[in-house]
RNA sequence: GUGCGCUUAGCUCAGCUGGAUAGAGCGUUUGGCUACGGACCAAAAGGUCGGGGGUUCGAAUCCUCUAGCGCACGCCA
């Protein structure tokens, strides 16, 4: 379906040549004096110049071949040139009854590109923090909305699970329980399928081991021998490595479980370690890759550069191979075995030098197409309501989960206090569930909201108040359509074959233009790979049709064709908004 | 030092790629409850868009200089 944009534009373009102008000029916008009009075109001052001519009588000729126009009325010559109009109730209605009937409500999806996107990146054995929030709500939304695009989409966790840390978890776990098999070299049968360790067990391990490697230099030089061996295959200490994977790996898909987050691929560094040594070899026969100082490094700098880029490291000076190698070695795996058009990278925006140089570097070694894309989307970090990055009241870390588990709670209290002023008693178990959900909506649309290249601002309780341009709001819109819906459906009255009718007031066709302008939202928010722009919207939608019910009886209506055009109405609203709120990665109850 | 980003109402943020009177939410003030769900709606007050200069009919938006803050700049990820 065309935009409504390019409709009201397309006529609009006829006028300016019937007139004798050049068509470009023609381009309308929606209005910025709503008060005025509904849409805008400026291209009678823009013309004035090329014409020789006062803008206000270009926009006067112009205006008068719309006089007849299907699409539009009231259309005005206002000083010093604007053309202001309106359109028709009867085309904004055939325009939202094609959208109703249409697939994706006649969004043109720009698909298909197979695209990898690289999301979440935790490390086995450490419990999630917020840190990871960002990576995992973005990432989540980004895939969804490439997928609603048209796109085949892969989303890959990228799971740190192969460099130091690991050894030190082993080592850690070896001053503790020294006799167990799997640091018996001379042992030759199977190993234990129970893991010698629980979830929570491996997430004090870490951090113990981690803070006595720093003060420990024989500890330190025990967790890289540790992590020599398992990298050379050491069975017991990959038998040891499997189990730290398999126990962490469950828990990790629980966490994201409750996010509503779902990986495709559960790749990790490991899986391209193998790979490695023949890419180097390839870099240095392809005479990309030298020595400097000891390293093995890349040069990516590019003669329009306006900054130093330093080059991509491939080999620290003792051989090692580091984040780098493993990202490039990745790229390459990925190219293999997947061959995308895209991959695209969410983190922490300080790395946007860091990708630049692996992207570059990739480029220049061959190890993707000419014309693969590589997209880093760096986000910005989220600040407590001091500003400052969040940490507990303590000054520590936050765990993911004690971050839901508060707004979870926070959920629970208002949506029991709600019901003792209104006096209905709720269910316990029921309320549980609603949190859960509102909770989930209130932390992601708090996130998505903002650019996702800016910092922003956790604010528990802005973010789970049900009031204003937050995602409870947003629910609670969805909701009440629902119920209203509901209760017509009680009445006897079907939700089929009813169809949208003209607007019969002000609100009525805010409402109505604002659908209308799904698909151009919906185009912008998958060329900018922007969730921001799908909250803004709903936002707006949500309002208008909040303004519409508030003047609106509906249920009581008495002319049954205008109730049912009403209902097939709020039915376009109802799966706008869930579509919508589903590409973000949340979804409304029944009730709340 | 070099580069990147940010700076818009008391607070948190938009601003559709250069248009009319810069918009929301929260907070403040005021009005509306026999509830199709008031977790709502309506209205008011509140801004020299960090500052200077430029481009043009017209700038929060483009260019330039500048201030403040944040971040990044080969053996971390």
């Amino acid at each position: 379906m065309q935009k409504i944009l390019d409709l009201i534009s397309g006529e609009m373009k006829m006028a300016f040549e019937a007139a004798g102008y050049d068509s470009e000029l023609g381009r309308v916008t929606l209005s910025n004096r709503p008060d005025l009009c509904e849409y805008q075109c400026n291209g009678a001052m823009a013309g004035a110049k090329k014409y020789h001519k006062a803008p206000l009588m270009i926009a006067q000729e112009v205006a008068e071949k719309l006089q007849e126009s299907e699409v539009l009325s009231e259309v005005s010559a206002v000083a010093p040139g604007f053309l202001n109009m309106k359109v028709k109730e009867s085309f904004v209605r055939d325009y939202l009854r094609d959208m109703s009937g249409a697939e994706k409500f006649g969004f043109q999806t720009p698909g298909p590109k197979k695209i990898i996107i690289d999301y979440g990146g935790p490390n086995v054995a450490k419990p999630l923090h917020v840190g990871h929030l960002r990576s995992a709500i973005i990432g989540e939304s980004i895939k969804r909305i490439c997928r609603y695009a048209g796109h085949e989409v892969i989303g890959d966790i990228h799971l740190g699970d192969w460099g130091l840390q690991m050894g030190l978890i082993i080592t850690e776990l070896q001053k503790r329980q020294p006799d167990l098999v799997y640091f018996d070299d001379s042992y030759e049968g199977e190993y234990p399928q129970e893991p010698p360790f629980t979830i929570s067990e491996l997430e004090e391990i870490y951090p113990t081991a981690s803070a006595r490697s720093k003060e420990d230099e024989t500890y330190k030089a025990d967790a890289m021998e540790a992590t020599y061996r398992l990298q050379s295959g050491v069975r017991g200490y990959r038998a040891l490595w499997d189990h730290i994977i398999a126990v962490s790996v469950s828990d990790l898909k629980k966490n994201y479980a409750n996010l509503n987050v779902e990986f495709d691929l559960w790749k990790g560094e490991s899986d391209v370690h193998d790979m490695i040594p023949g890419m180097v070899e390839e870099m240095k026969k392809g005479g990309y890759a030298y020595e400097s100082d000891g390293a093995l490094v890349v040069d990516v700098k590019e003669e329009t550069d306006t900054k130093e880029v330093p080059p991509c490291m491939i080999l620290k000076s003792d051989g090692a191979s580091l984040y780098n190698t493993t990202d490039l070695a990745t790229i390459m795996d990925r190219m293999e075995n997947h061959h995308p058009d895209e991959m695209i990278y969410l983190t922490d925006k300080r790395q946007d030098l860091y990708f630049e140089q692996v992207f570059r570097c990739a480029r220049k070694t061959k190890l993707v197409n000419d014309d693969t894309e590589l997209v880093h989307i760096g986000f910005g970090t989220m600040n407590g309501k001091d500003g400052k990055p969040f940490k507990t009241r303590e000054g520590g870390v936050m765990r993911l989960e004690n971050l839901i588990s508060e707004i979870n709670e926070e959920m629970i209290r208002k949506i029991q206090e709600n019901a003792e002023t209104k006096g209905y008693e709720v269910d316990a178990a029921q309320a549980q569930e609603t949190a859960k959900i509102v909770g989930l909506a209130a932390i992601k649309y708090g996130d998505l909201s903002n650019q996702a290249s800016k910092d922003y601002i956790f604010d528990m309780d802005r973010f789970t108040s049900f009031e204003g341009d937050t995602g409870p709001y947003i629910l609670y819109t969805i909701v009440r359509i629902k119920s209203i819906l509901a209760k017509y459906e009680e009445q006897s009255g079907k939700l089929t074959d009813i169809v949208i009718e003209k607007a019969t007031n002000v609100s009525e066709k805010s409402l109505m233009l604002e659908l209308a302008k799904y698909n151009a939202m919906m185009e912008t928010a998958c060329e900018e790979i922007a969730p921001h722009r799908i909250c803004a919207y709903i936002y707006d939608l949500a309002n208008a049709f909040n303004h519409f019910y508030h003047e609106t009886k509906i249920l009581t209506e008495e002319d049954a064709d205008k109730k049912a055009g009403w209902i097939a109405l709020l039915i376009l609203t109802r799966n706008v908004l869930e579509t919508c709120i589903d590409l973000l990665g949340f979804s409304a109850p029944e009730r709340m």
